[in-house]
DNA sequence: TAAAAAATACCGACCGCTCGTTAGATTTTT
DNA sequence: AAAAATCTAACGAGCGGTCGGTATTTTTTA
């Protein structure tokens, strides 16, 4: 029986988790985790092999999940407001779930080696390009204004990602309401009537 | 003359800033430092009396030079919409503006020990707080859709905070023109025309 | 089914090194 | 000569990681 093994590590990367989310990276010790998990720090060893592999290990678990929806998403044959909409609460509700891992992916994405941050790198490029891609679509459409893709993404990925710092799953607003919200402030804003005066371009094309 | 020790002082916060922004309070040794200044490590005893008392005078430094602008903002006497702009357009280009400071807001506060971070956290409630009645008064006069208050701006801190992770002072856009963006997302949307679906209440009051 | 063998999980002492901090001596500036 | 700035050397603690050895559990064998 591998279970065991698989059980206990799967254990053992949530402590992880909440001891880096908590006191970072470097703020937490080996011997922190050892305690936490009632075991001698030699012990751990058995479960990854450098400290530095296991934040590797957590972190693109977590991302790999991600991207993996992300693209089911782009590939659905339907149009591209509905694909942002998707796009959108999918995103929002996976991020704002799990606190922990999007307070590493944040805070400590920086801490790994080169060759390691470049892997993770490499997933986060592929789902902000999915973005800018449907922001791209939909500006050919007319249907979206002048705002660089990349800005826009990056907008909404800050109103996500920022969510480690506030939200609380607990509290009266649900992961998906959240989504519900930011889908359209970011799409509608937050005026009834749109107020113009700073406008980049709204109304051409 | 004191000048040269406040000189050498603010050389030395602005070294400290962009070290601890780049590798982490805790990746950040008091001899890195000390290396990066040209001096040995004991000699920096004579700026700061602690690692950590460092940490915070860079915090509060930035966090209240931020406060007094908004403070100013929200005695003005103009209306709510445009006092939402004013806000809007300084925040963004005040924390696009000092991309180290920003990191340390993001990453190390909670390195702080509790004292110290509720000072900071205090200031951060203030502000937090002046967004939220500009909302509360905007949903008050029936220009602003029925988003919870601490929701929205929340949403807007994280677009602008997270900027610290992508945008670049140098590049195509300015912070200024970034803080034009923000604010026509936030209070618009990047839709040309608004687009029903998952509205949350558009369009009543 | 029971003993033997193999694999797994864990311990606890230890390594070399770096950490933040202190104190006293020394150099540089005023 | 006084004051300020810097150096040197050392401290105790804690770091990530290693290793030989020991329980414990599982698998194989008879």
């Amino acid at each position: 029986m591998k279970e065991k093994f698989i059980l206990k590590q799967e254990q053992l990367f949530n402590t992880a988790a909440a001891l880096f989310a908590e006191k970072g990276y470097h703020g937490t010790s080996i011997n922190d985790l050892a305690q936490a998990m009632g075991l001698q720090k030699g012990s751990l060893y058995h479960y990854f092999k450098s400290k530095e592999e296991l934040l590797f290990m957590l972190l693109d678990e977590y991302i790999s999940a991600a991207l993996l929806e992300i693209e089911k998403i782009c590939a659905l044959n339907v149009d591209a407001v509905e694909k942002l909409r998707l796009f959108m609460l999918f995103y929002s509700s996976f991020y704002a779930g799990d606190r922990d891992r999007l307070v590493l992916l944040i805070n400590d994405i920086d801490k790994l080696s080169e060759a390691l941050r470049l892997k993770i790198i490499e997933k986060e490029r592929r789902y902000t390009k999915a973005l800018t891609d449907i922001f791209s679509q939909l500006q050919a459409a007319g249907i979206m204004k002048k705002i660089p893709p990349a800005v826009a993404a990056f907008a909404f990925f800050g109103m996500v990602h920022y969510t480690c710092k506030w939200f609380q799953q607990d509290g009266p607003v649900s992961a998906e309401a959240l989504g519900e919200m930011f889908l359209e402030i970011f799409t509608n804003g937050v005026f009834v009537n749109p107020v113009t005066g700073g406008d980049v371009n709204a109304g051409e094309n």
